[in-house]
DNA sequence: TAGATTGTTAATCGATTAACAATC
DNA sequence: TAGATTGTTAATCGATTAACAATC
């Protein structure tokens, strides 16, 4: 997590699988692993990989490869994934209490420390250890808490009316699932998390396939 | 959904924020925008708009801007939000379930027509209007409503096999929400929903703008 | 007509790939 | 030593940005 600044999503992305496939490589005890083998797997040129891993800063050694084990503990740390970043939910329907009930968050930097509703049937309830509260009650639990980020699953209606509160209350990392365009000053960090381009992407390649299958 | 076909993930991504914001503005009763407004509201840049629009095939007027309600009709088109392809979810814990009960993805081109299942408490039950139905079925679903795709929210240790079980069956269209690295053979498009990277990139986005503070 | 904004052509920048020398 | 694979330096490619002419 030092020499992150300007990274680009790319390798973000082909880290995250490379990380993937190594933990795999881990577990059935491979102990080095050459950029070819890596490559061939995840469908990309053996140059891009050793350029991504010279990018993250893993050295390797000719005619061996990479150690699997070093590889997997730079990359996590690379991904910023050992440091752990505190977040709250606001809106607990489905997606949200999905994102409550998913355990894995903290092998991946966040720990979600609350959820907020204003449904009384959800208000009040657990998923796991992790409260549910009234969204009234928002300002006490984030002085509470201290979250670093928030994390948006609301309707659509009310995405901009929660995001300046939440602006309001000094929570300016803003992880919005809601599909729909919130308007924030520049001090704010949003991520717009859309599944829709992806279903385009994923259609796109089976196209790709399809196209280079008939010839 | 014409000429696509190898358009890069970047265009999507910013074409599915353009379609965010324009809604917005076709709600607002705006008639024409100008490239430089959409540019401010969505930090880009304005030529990158225009470079943007002439790829997805909008034509402007000078002094204008572009009509919105065209500029909307055009991207569904672009992005393929017109035609519906149907998918399955194998898996319906509690990701499964919340993207079951995801209506708005018709929008984006997809129906989902069933869901699968192992665990008793599950199978059977609807979500909406779709059925549940257990793994063992599965065969049987395909056949009859004979779905395009599949989505993937099963536990770790057993997405390989139910991957496999799915080529086999011939739904060579996976968008896999396991944090898990699939094998597959060529002719199958996968396309891996990681959220993984995306905490990187906003904590990345979040220290950028704190140094530029500090500066 | 003058001014604003598009659309096109050219320049720049960054990311990917190639070539090859270094090294185990 | 010979061979395989890394790491480095250079070449290519694609995407972004700039400049400006066309047009309403």
């Amino acid at each position: 997590m030092d020499n992150i600044g300007r990274i680009s999503d790319r390798i973000l992305e082909r880290t995250t699988s490379y990380y993937h496939f190594l933990r795999k490589m881990s577990i059935e005890d491979v102990d080095y692993i050459p950029s070819n083998l890596i490559a061939e797997k995840l469908n990309i040129k053996p140059i891009q990989v050793r350029k991504d891993l010279e990018t993250i800063g893993v050295i390797g050694k000719p005619k061996m490869g990479y150690r699997v084990n070093n590889l997997l503990k730079i990359i996590k740390d690379f991904l910023g994934w050992n440091s752990i970043n505190k977040a709250i939910i606001i809106g607990c329907g489905n997606l949200g209490q999905s994102l409550l009930s998913y355990r894995d968050f903290k092998k991946y930097g966040l720990e979600i420390v609350a959820g907020f509703d204003i449904n009384p049937e959800v208000v009040g309830n657990k998923n796991g250890n992790i409260n549910i509260y009234h969204f009234s009650e928002i300002k006490n639990v984030i002085t509470d808490k201290e979250p670093l980020l928030a994390i948006l699953t609301v309707p659509e209606e009310v995405a901009q009316e929660v995001t300046e509160k939440l602006i309001q209350l000094n929570v300016t990392v803003i992880w919005n699932f809601v599909p729909v365009f919130l308007r924030v000053p520049k001090c704010v960090a949003v991520q717009q998390q859309d599944l829709a381009p992806f279903i385009t992407t994923l259609l796109d390649k089976y196209e790709q396939i399809h196209k280079a299958e008939k010839k």
